[in-house]
DNA sequence: AAAAAAT
């Protein structure tokens, strides 16, 4: 996913082409600006979607250029022309999001679109009236289609055939091979092609039968497995030929004066707002001339742009838990006609802290019951707390385990380099510059703090580097991430902000200044290299400060086939027999349910009672004690993770 | 211990 700026396309620019005045600049969120044309363009530029959030608030259409018939209001009742869509040609009204439902009786108002080049579908009367193709859009959503140099990235599929795959759980549906047999729905193929996906990945081949049989999944899988594909697919494919949910009886009778409010069919929530705002642009990849309109909210970002552009479809939502749960309260958004509820790194949404308003979203508020939906989680563990949210939201799952992409393939090479901490900004600067200068580099460090330090550094030594973290501004890290991923400044430095689930092609290096002391961690933090079958280099820094994470990390470099530095296997020795660390990073196996691979199904493999979940374990093993063997054994039974006894 | 996330 490349974005579709061209380079150079600064900040300033992109607002400029909004019409909006240096002076008091609007925030432009991540989905919209890769779709922002240079200053030069004639015309508003409208994404795919065609929100244009950041000059609605100018109810008159037609001002801006030739827009079709109305929309604005879509769903107000009150705006009395309508149909008429196809007028406009170019722009006009093609860019409108024809409304569909997800608002309240609309589903049966006339469309504009339908047979122009709209780009965008209906659902009227209980039939898919997909919309006729657009060029422009097209040339946004996926590059230049005539133009192979100009597409978006590949995928290079080959390499996805060596990851295992295991289903668990009663009568899991065969897995499929390709997209066509049995087929999706023939738009969501369309969109597939344009998207230059030609072979499901492994995810997807279970995925897609899974889903489409109504089936609960509970997915250990990571970015860069195909996951995003593995539940759009299957979702989207049953929603453009089932249709909406019908809209729900508070919605009837709405009319003139009433608040508008959103009811999504789809809703993924996911942990970060760079996370939802890139699900959010597969989506709208995906939703191409459906009547299905992606929208995305997150913390950070101007909301009453948001509200504007909900209210012009939203019928699969990318939200950050926070800010959905705003908009619930405003109401704005019911969950009332939710068929599909997707939560995407689960694990790591509990790690922040998330459970409390991901339980009121999803028990608390109105979605249909466990029953009446189809719910699918993403987790790259299965610790214990996870366990319990899979019981409570889904009904006999299918329980899947996606092999590591990244560190138990070989397509990344790790290198282990010993370095003091006081060493550190030197080594950097020969590491950055004896690269070659093609790709990007990714650099993480563990506090906010450091990551200004380090990118000010690098600034002051030449080295075009920017930073991301949490208390940046959101659109300091938007940007943060736009010139990165442009190239302009090809070093990141980041904190965990960035180490899960970002897709960021052409990232060549990945270095460790600090390690994390979890190994999960440093499994995603290399895995943003080595993407999609290509190679990357991964460099860590580690010093007596990191023995807590080395004997998990030799493990990994084994599996791996990685050089493993004799050096390493020294300090691992040294650290098993009782050091004096106080148990290293105590608690992990008892925390996370069983360590890094704990992607079992436990429903199949404990008894229930002995899961060594949170607390279990009493006795504190020694130090290094029992990681757990690789953690095959995943949900192993209490006592297994290495006591985290010793800690307190 | 740090980070992230609604304001």
């Amino acid at each position: 996913m490349t974005n579709g700026i061209a380079n150079g396309t600064g900040l300033e620019n992109q607002f400029a082409s909004l019409g909006i005045n240096g002076t008091k600049s609007a925030y432009v969120p991540p989905h919209m600006r890769s779709s922002q044309r240079a200053a030069s363009s004639p015309v508003v530029p409208v994404n795919g979607t065609g929100w244009n959030e950041s000059r609605s608030s100018t109810p008159s259409r037609g001002s801006y250029g030739g827009r079709g018939g109305g929309g604005y209001d879509r769903g107000s009742t009150n705006s009395p022309a309508r149909g008429g869509g196809s007028g406009g040609g170019g722009w006009g009204a093609s860019d409108r999001p024809a409304s569909t439902n997800g608002w309240y009786g609309n589903s049966s108002r006339p469309e504009r679109g339908e047979g122009g080049a709209s780009g965008f579908g209906t659902w009227k009367d209980g039939v898919h009236i997909p919309g006729g193709r657009n060029t422009r859009m097209e040339k946004e959503l996926y590059g230049d289609l005539d133009d192979p140099s100009k597409q978006h990235t590949g995928i290079n599929f080959e390499k996805y055939d060596d990851i295992p795959v295991e289903a668990n759980g009663a009568g899991v549906p065969e897995p499929v091979t390709t997209f066509t047999n049995p087929p999706l729905d023939p738009v969501l193929l369309e969109n597939i092609g344009y998207a230059h996906y030609t072979t499901p990945t492994p995810v997807q081949k279970y995925s897609i039968p899974i889903v489409a049989g109504g089936r609960d999944l509970m997915a250990c899988a990571q970015t860069g497995s195909g996951k995003t594909g593995g539940f759009l697919f299957p979702i989207l494919s049953a929603s453009f030929t089932n249709g909406p949910r019908a809209p729900p009886a508070e919605s009837h009778g709405a009319g003139y004066g009433r608040t508008r409010k959103a009811y999504p069919t789809g809703l993924i929530l996911a942990p970060t707002r760079e996370l939802v705002s890139q699900i959010h642009e597969e989506a709208r990849k995906f939703c191409y001339r459906s009547w299905v309109r992606p929208a995305v909210v997150y913390g950070g970002a101007d909301i009453n742009q948001q509200l504007r552009q909900i209210e012009r479809g939203c019928d699969l939502l990318s939200a950050t838990p926070g800010r959905l749960v705003d908009l619930i309260e405003r109401g704005r958004i019911s969950l009332a006609n939710i068929r599909y509820l997707v939560l995407d790194e689960a694990d790591r949404m509990l790690d922040m802290g998330f459970e409390p308003q991901i339980r009121r979203i999803v028990q608390g508020e109105d979605m249909p019951g466990v029953q009446d939906r189809q719910t699918l989680m993403f987790s790259a563990t299965f610790p214990r707390d996870i366990q319990m949210l899979a019981r409570d939201f889904m009904k006999d799952y299918v329980f899947l385990s996606v092999g590591r992409v990244g560190s138990t393939s070989e397509n990344i090479t790790q290198k282990i380099e010993y370095v003091e901490d006081s060493d550190k900004r030197s080594v950097l600067l020969d590491v950055l510059s004896a690269e070659a200068e093609a790709g990007l580099t990714l650099v993480f460090v563990e506090t906010k703090r450091m990551a200004d330090m380090l990118s000010d550094f690098l600034f002051t030594n030449n080295i075009a580097a920017t930073s991301i973290h949490g208390d940046r501004s959101q659109r300091e890290r938007e940007t943060a991430l736009q010139t990165f991923r442009s190239g302009r400044t090809p070093v990141l430095v980041a904190t965990a902000v960035a180490a899960r689930g970002l897709d960021i092609p052409n990232v060549t290096h990945v270095i460790n200044y600090d390690l994390p002391s979890d190994i999960d961690d440093y499994v995603h933090r290399i895995g943003r290299t080595g993407r999609a079958g290509n190679v990357g280099i991964s460099t860590a820094f580690f010093n007596r400060g990191n023995r807590n994470i080395v004997r998990d990390l030799l493990e990994l470099l084994r599996e791996a086939n990685q050089e493993i530095p004799t050096w390493l296997e020294t300090v691992a020795q040294e650290s098993s027999f009782g050091g004096s660390v106080r148990g290293g990073r105590g608690g992990r196996g008892g925390g996370r349910g069983g360590g890094r691979t704990s992607t079992r199904d436990f429903r199949s493999t404990s008894g229930g009672g002995g899961f060594g979940g949170r607390g279990g374990a009493a006795v504190g093993g020694p130090q290094y004690g029992g990681y757990g063997g690789g953690g095959a054994a995943g949900g192993g039974g209490g006592g297994y993770g290495n006591g985290g006894g010793s800690w307190w």
